[in-house]
DNA sequence: TTTTGAGTTGTTCGA
DNA sequence: GTCGAACAACTCAAA
């Protein structure tokens, strides 16, 4: 390599944290001067800009990611896009000579940091990192060298090939050097992230943005997670990690995850190895959209291009975004949802399957509205959740597992906490009915307030012969195959 | 090379 | 009430 560039960008994407960020550790290492940066450049991520619950996450992590740097003598850079245009600006406005960054892995961000290192680097050093995975999902293949389809193979290779030898994480910078005051940045209000009209009080109060927020979740879940097996299928339960926001806004690394989960418990403590198999998960949904580019909007089983769905779904489709469904465990995840910009993964199980199997509206359309209202949104975990339970997925449930809300709701919240916590029309129920008060008796209904039809919607579909109708569905695109 | 068994998260039905 | 079988077709790796 020639002579030390004395001054380095570092731009920041979805790597906002200081500590095990390899990006800035290597600017460090080379240069005097670094120039911490975010571009604003939602149109750069094609047909999925963040939406409205990622939108003012970012705003609080961009928010605390200042406050950091500005805590060790630096400060954050914002710009808008287009990127390559920012980045020539600040080349020139600065005379850096190196441009580091932490890789992005969706399809149009692959493209635009390709394009954009080929143009920058006869120029200046541009070097990337992995940040956001404990593996490159181009690692981990076959034999034969072909993607995984299959999860549990997958996650065997990547363990044995030295999971938990990989490198471990970096520590975060004790003093950063100073930005010169002279260089411009807009003020964080000005990207326009946060709601005209202040509906984010829910997520407030549910989350707190930032590296800091991120080590307080995985200290919390640290010290619960020998009940990870039992806890984790309880919405009403905190049994989860709700890590998930975090890790996708780089506020902590799996790998930091990874490193703390066995140094201070070791992998054979109970709810270690099955946590760790959720970022296996995380990393499986990444190999894969990493291969199969086109799967946040096209099934991966090409039968299911020919699906037969419902053709005038815009009404069940409006009430299941509502939450007024009818069916209270649908109602209560997609009311968790919305109030704050998150919902447990077994609820989203059910939702997706009564949306995909009971109702036949298109995944899409559900991979749409949880982009949009999800504060964890992310392309690679999305479609692999949508794909997966609508059937047309890599190791996809089989197509006649169709979820029953009513016998979930039963075992999995059979006291009926988390309904009556986003379902207060009901909360008077008796637990017996709370799972399906369309079969309560009159009185019962009266003697809890609930008047259906009036303050509480009547089921909209028959669960019985709904599935039914989807397993016959089925058949038709097994039939269209041959 | 071929065979074999297992594969995140389920439901229903009949014994 | 509990329990096993049936509900496809395909992927993957070990035997």
């Amino acid at each position: 390599m020639t002579e030390a560039p004395r001054t380095a960008i570092v731009w920041f994407r979805q790597d906002l944290r200081l500590a095990d960020n390899p990006a800035l550790a290597h600017a460090l290492a080379r240069a005097e001067r670094i120039i911490p940066v975010y571009i604003h450049a939602p149109q750069e991520q094609g047909e999925w800009p963040p939406g409205a619950a990622s939108r003012w996450w970012l705003h609080e992590s961009l928010v605390a990611l200042d406050t950091q740097l500005q805590a060790l003598g630096s400060r954050l850079i914002l710009r808008f896009g287009p990127s390559r245009d920012a980045l020539r600006g600040l080349l020139r406005e600065t005379g850096a000579g190196l441009v580091c960054w932490n890789r992005l892995y969706e399809p149009a961000a692959i493209a635009r940091d390709k394009a954009l290192k080929a143009e920058l680097r006869p120029h200046v050093e541009v070097t990337s990192f992995n940040a956001a995975l404990l593996g490159e999902p181009w690692e981990t293949v076959k034999g034969d060298g072909t993607p995984y389809r299959v999860f549990t193979p997958f996650w065997k290779t990547m363990n044995r090939e030295g999971l938990p030898e990989r490198r471990g994480p970096g520590p975060a910078p004790r003093a950063l050097p100073p930005v010169d005051t002279a260089l411009a940045s807009l003020p964080v209000e000005d990207l326009g992230l946060q709601p005209v009209i202040d509906w984010a009080g829910g997520l407030r109060a549910s989350w707190r943005p930032g590296e800091a927020g991120a080590w307080e979740a995985l200290e919390a879940f640290m010290d619960e997670i020998a009940g990870y097996d039992e806890a984790r299928d309880r919405p009403a339960m905190p049994g989860t990690s709700r890590l998930s926001p975090h890790l996708h806004f780089g506020e902590i690394g799996p790998v930091q995850v990874l490193h703390a989960l066995t140094h201070h418990h070791g992998r054979d403590r109970p709810g270690v190895e099955s946590y760790l198999r959720e970022l296996g998960w995380r990393e499986f949904a990444h190999h894969l959209l990493y291969h199969f580019p086109t799967t946040p909007t096209q099934p991966l089983d090409a039968r299911f291009a020919n699906f037969p769905w419902a053709r005038d779904y815009e009404a069940s489709l409006r009430a299941w975004q509502r939450g007024r469904t009818g069916i209270p465990i649908v109602d209560a995840g997609m009311r968790e949802l919305w109030q704050t910009g998150w919902m447990h993964n077994r609820v989203r199980m059910l939702v997706a399957s009564l949306l995909t199997k009971n109702l036949l509206v298109p995944w899409q359309e559900g991979a749409r509205w949880f982009w949009d209202t999800l504060v964890d949104a992310d392309l690679a975990s999305n479609t692999l959740g949508w794909q997966w339970t609508a059937g047309c997925g890599a190791d996809a449930a089989p197509y006649f597992r169709i979820f029953n809300p009513v016998t979930q709701g039963e075992r999995f919240d059979p006291k009926g906490e988390y309904m009556r916590r986003f379902v207060p029309e009901l909360a008077k129920l008796p637990d017996r009915y709370i799972h399906a008060p369309w079969l309560a008796p009159d009185h019962v209904l009266a003697a809890a307030g609930v008047r259906l039809g009036d303050n509480y919607p009547p089921s909209i579909v028959d669960l019985k012969t709904t599935r039914a109708r989807a397993l016959e569905r089925f058949e038709e695109i097994k039939q269209r195959k041959e």
